[in-house]
DNA sequence: AGCACGCCGACT
DNA sequence: GTCGGCGTGCTC
């Protein structure tokens, strides 16, 4: 072995591997040992990468010794996360550094106040399968090795079932499975079925546990002690020995998107997990999202559908109420309809409960028209512009310009201006409207703890709520016997936020937010859906529950402007103290971007676009630009951002780029 | 990220 | 004069 340095991933924004001499007195190190090591005039943590005969121009510093209080990370986990730092463009030293647990020494549980992370119950028995459900397991079992699984079944169909038995299946075989659910979806009634189901065998990890115990946790998980991990993205990052199987349950959740530091995709970080664990990885969603359905269609993944519920309940009837036509002499809000506000009367007088949603997501500015309903779209990337000042609206993909007149181009209304709805003022105009109700709101403002959840679902449960005004957070999972009335206030709001995937994630509320209402009267539970654009096609496809047709309409829409999943899209933030640095440096960039691609063929098919201010332009004090690049795959994409990374901050003073690779948050 | 170096303004 | 503000740059 001539190989006498070591490759080492230090923990420090460098992006490659740093080079270091042995350490002075013979220790056996490998691929995946913890050391700790010199840097400049501090002493820092590393992991072993590997062994090289090159120096470079440095004199090298040698090792200080091994830790051997910590974990040694499995090849195969350790080929994931290198993966992950050149595929999202991350430091690897501060990507490996998440593999580890927060706390060095390993805890043990003390007994506590507090309820267990994981409650022991009575082991539960196995459920017969439906007919359907039990074809989509089966589809599922049948392969074996590295292979990818859509299950797209309607909600309450069963896909937990089907999860458990394929969990039951791959314990048996000797192997570990992981579970990755949305955080939000982590609630105490998950956790009682998987616990019940196997008990003793499930380890849990999510962001609410306390530094002590992620710790237990993690333990109890890398030792195979529990060989079932659930959690939520971040349970990723808990090294295992013999994975078997991945689930990743509403896998169109946009929060599987980190979209700070490492902007890791969840979903597509599984996939990439399971690939180089050689193990079936199955994608649940009763909505997937058009990336999924996409490569199912094509014959990328194995597709397994199941379009009945388990027990049959009616489905709530839905109406849609144009808000442009709103009667405007009966002096309500304008974010209310007679029909939604006589529907909340009744439901009242019936002693039932009612739900208003609100799509928060809203607070961004966009001009509406409100006779009309008109917004300003730009013309190249078919999304809102965002007015700026008094009168200049701004394409913020495109940095396309147009004037705003006081008058609506289309019907010469005076009546438009700059909107955004929230959550709090509809709760001060409903406890007006309904002065004896019992009014309370849920968001992130309101709700940010557990327990209030907890108290939230207890409150409701008891009928001790009549009005309950929330965001998506209430809209996913749960299950209010005493609800029949459901009202989306605004149906639409997505529809004019500077993103691409705006139709898609209507779509997806609508059929969430319908999920809600009367889950457990033979009565339909009511469904009230408020917009301005009651022909948009989302809309009509969600009312009739046609995700097919849904889909192969957007994907229409999406290849047309190349749009993922046609290609690939990395977003470069541009982040300074002055306006005019920040100015600068994305022109500098973005001229450094039309240079290379004018030197190689192989970019031709790149686009790029920008700079252009982002839609929120001054945040915590600093500028932001965006340039966007669209790519028709990943290697082009990631050969074209490699290029531009040596001279990151070069002639940029003060000014830093973020890259965001296939990213959800264009804000 | 941390840590030092360096170049300006305010204080004993 | 020098103490310390943080902008800039480097770490094998």
């Amino acid at each position: 072995m001539s190989d006498k340095y070591f490759h080492l991933a230090v923990d420090a924004p460098i992006s490659a591997p740093l080079t270091y001499l042995p350490p002075n007195e013979y220790i056996p190190l490998g691929r995946g040992d913890s050391v700790r090591v010199p840097l400049g005039k501090r002493t820092v943590d590393a992991v072993v990468l590997g062994k090289t005969s090159e120096c470079g121009d440095f004199e090298l510093k040698p090792i200080q010794e091994k830790i051997i209080e910590k974990p040694i990370l499995p090849e195969k986990f350790l080929g994931w996360l290198e993966w992950l730092a050149k595929y999202y463009s991350y430091p690897i030293g501060q990507v490996t550094k998440l593999a580890f647990p927060p706390l060095v020494k390993k805890t043990k549980a003390r007994k506590s106040h507090k309820s267990p992370v994981v409650p022991s119950l009575e082991r539960n028995k196995k459920l017969q399968l439906t007919t359907e459900q039990q074809k989509c397991f089966e589809g599922i079992s049948r392969e074996s090795g590295f292979n990818i699984h859509l299950l797209h079944g309607v909600t309450g169909s069963g896909k937990t079932e089907i999860y458990l038995q394929l969990i039951e299946d791959v314990l048996n075989s000797g192997k570990t499975a992981l579970v990755l659910v949305p955080e939000i979806s982590l609630t105490p009634q998950l956790l009682n079925r998987f616990s019940a189901r196997f008990p003793e065998k499930v380890a849990v990890i999510h962001s609410h546990l306390t530094d002590r115990e992620k710790t237990e946790q993690w333990w109890f998980s890398y030792n195979n002690e529990r060989p079932i991990l659930l959690g939520a993205r971040s349970a990723l990052f808990c090294p295992r020995e013999n994975l078997g199987l991945i689930i990743v349950d509403e896998e169109h959740e946009s929060s599987y998107k980190q979209d700070e530091k490492l902007k890791y995709n969840a979903r597509d970080a599984a996939i990439m997990l399971a690939k180089m664990y050689d193990c079936p990885i199955v994608l649940g969603s009763a909505t997937p999202s058009l990336e999924s359905w996409h490569n199912a269609k094509t014959g990328k993944y194995y597709l397994h559908q199941m379009n009945e519920r388990v027990s049959s309940r009616p489905m709530p009837e839905i109406k849609v109420v144009a808000l442009q036509d709103r009667d405007k002499t009966a002096n309500l809000p304008f974010w209310l309809s007679s029909l939604l506000y006589t529907e909340i009367q009744d439901s009242l007088a019936k002693k039932e409960q009612v739900a208003l949603f609100l799509n928060r997501r809203g607070v961004a500015q966009f001009v509406q028209c409100f006779d009309c309903g008109y917004t300003y779209e730009c013309p190249n990337c078919e999304i809102s512009l965002t007015l700026h000042g008094k009168s200049d609206l701004v394409c913020h993909y495109c940095n396309y310009t147009t004037v705003f007149k006081e008058k609506c181009p289309d019907c010469q209304s005076e009546n438009i201006s700059a909107q955004g709805v929230g959550t709090e003022q509809v709760e001060k105009d409903v406890s007006k409207l309904f002065p004896d109700a019992v009014v309370q709101r849920a968001d992130r403002d309101e709700i940010s703890k557990r327990e209030q959840m907890e108290d939230l679902i207890k409150n409701m449960e008891m009928g001790n709520i009549d009005i309950l005004i929330g965001t998506q957070m209430i809209a996913k999972g749960l299950d209010f016997p005493g609800l029949n009335l459901v009202g989306l206030i605004l149906a639409d709001v997505g529809f004019h936020l500077p993103d691409f995937r705006a139709s898609e994630r209507s779509y997806q509320l609508i059929t969430q937010v319908a999920g809600r209402a009367g889950r457990h009267s033979q009565v339909p539970g009511k469904v009230i859906v408020q917009t301005f654009n009651p022909q948009q096609k989302c809309l009509q496809f969600a009312l009739n529950n046609d995700f097919e047709g849904f889909c192969s309409h957007e994907l229409q829409q999406r290849q047309e402007l190349s749009y993922p999943p046609f290609g690939r899209l990395a977003l470069i933030r541009i982040v300074g103290n002055t306006l005019l640095n920040t100015q600068k440096a994305a022109q500098h960039t973005m001229h450094m971007l039309q240079s290379l691609k004018n030197h190689r063929t192989l970019y031709n098919e790149i686009k790029v676009l920008g700079p252009a201010p982002a839609p929120m332009t001054k945040l915590r004090n600093k500028y932001r630009y965006h340039i966007l690049v669209k790519s028709p795959n990943a290697q082009t994409l990631q050969a074209l951002l490699n290029e531009l990374a040596p001279d990151f901050g070069k002639g940029l003073s003060s000014v830093k780029l973020q890259i965001d690779i296939d990213p959800y948050n264009m804000m």
